[in-house]
DNA sequence: TCTGCAAGGTGATCTGGATCAACGGGACCC
DNA sequence: GGGTCCCGTTGATCCAGATCACCTTGCAGA
């Protein structure tokens, strides 16, 4: 029986988001939005979210096709309705950072240059709303309550950021694992209440280009932690989160 | 002679930003204010300025001073007017991370938690203005205008989190220093158009702590970078880039 | 049915940077 | 003047994780 979880216990954001979240009339575009809920979308009336969808495209990309490359002129923004991708940086001679993964919920492509510094890649079929930057930018100029909701965006990522800084530059191949299916699994319970069970769209090779480690050491520290049964390992590229009171305290640095 | 810079070469923020700065009346509170050009303060005309300003009190803080300690319930809002900080999270093994080092033009504290995940210690003597974070919010809330700057303020963090990611996660510790020391370099040169000559206010630990190394390492780095002439230390805490072309290659990933 | 190949796993070996140790110099304080 | 402490530097040794090599499995396509 695992220990409940210390962090965030009573309003976790997607309680929060839904009590703001205005109800939409019949056959409203975005009625049937399952991510409404989670973006800056929701805050927005009836009528604005009309116009604010009647400036994007629905798209649809398959695994391994990418929503934009590094370098490309940053022209759209991508909310993301169903799937998840994996963006990431390359270094010239191979060597890859994945920054992040985002999923259904996140804004893609607000960079504030002009081209994309990451390539946005699908991991698993992906659906989306697709807004010309220029549209997107007058709907904000606009609508400034938008600023707010794109600062508290840009504000959840820096800190999530900053914490993949702290793993990256200071923790050990176990700690990071342990903190990076803690990551996976909070994020997953905020959408839909599953269990102690996180789902792994990415291969081991990504897991590692994310984590600063290479697929063989992911591989072997998975065995590790399956061998120390705090994980197993379940048909469908699943993990099962055995004792997540012990992996807390790993992700954090307190166990060996 | 140095080869120009290729990145940022027209429209640097401080252009940008100066454009949009409103003329104070005389006798201003905020009027001698250097760094108002370079925050969300710089987009407030008078009045509202006056008004914000009027929330907040000045302080001072002394070198190995802190503004605020991770776990501290987050009250205070700081812009730092002058000085630089080193802001990290520690492992409870005493393993630690520096995040970033805020400087003059810098918002700190705007955690969007209930406590901060990060200590700010200053590394020189430090000013600030501190905001309750009570009407800091308020007064954005009040103001529109002020979430588009705050976002842009998060989204230029984030970039800079996110390139700290690729560096920690893929760089070896010669391109992690050259990294760092252009990122200084590009940094203060926003600011005020000094040379080819970079200040370092923290120590080697701190740098380590910075790039996921050790004082050791970072020791040993620099004398590598001295000797193969692409930097050379000065007296005074002061490097100068001696080749910064190549220096960029190397931070990039394009040399060995 | 075979073939190719991408993904996961594991053993053997190597190495970049960590760790441990020692030294010199500057700031500060009796 | 002589401690003491902190900082930077350098040498010697160690080790976590990288690299290299190889095997298995699953699956798509011929």
């Amino acid at each position: 029986m695992p220990a409940p979880s210390e962090h965030r216990q009573a309003g976790s954001p997607g309680t929060e988001k839904s009590l703001r979240l205005t109800t939409l009339p019949e056959g409203h575009p975005c009625g049937r939005c399952a991510v409404r809920a989670a973006t800056i979308c929701g805050t927005l009336k009836a009528k604005e979210l009309g116009h604010f969808k009647s400036l994007s495209s629905s798209g649809y990309a398959e695994p391994s096709q990418c929503l934009f490359h590094e370098g490309d002129p940053a022209q759209l923004v991508y909310s993301i309705t169903s799937g998840s991708l994996k963006l990431y940086r390359l270094l010239p001679d191979g060597r890859r950072q994945i920054a992040a993964f985002p999923q259904a919920g996140d804004f893609l492509g607000l960079t504030l240059e002009k081209v994309h510094a990451y390539t946005a890649e699908a991991l698993e079929p992906v659906e989306y709303c697709r807004f010309p930057r220029q549209r997107f930018d007058a709907f904000v100029d606009e609508h400034p309550e938008m600023g707010r909701e794109l600062y508290l965006m840009a504000a959840h990522e820096l800190a999530a950021a900053r914490e993949q800084m702290v793993l990256l530059g200071r923790k050990t191949a176990r700690e990071r694992l342990a903190s990076f299916l803690l990551t996976l699994f909070d994020r997953a319970r905020c959408r839909n209440a599953d269990w102690e069970i996180v789902r792994l769209p990415m291969t081991r090779t990504d897991i590692a280009d994310h984590l600063g480690l290479t697929k063989e050491t992911v591989s072997r520290t998975f065995t590790s932690l399956r061998r120390t049964e705090m994980i197993a390992l379940l048909p469908g590229e699943r993990v099962e989160l055995l004792q997540r009171r012990r992996l807390e305290q790993l992700a954090c640095g307190e166990l060996g």
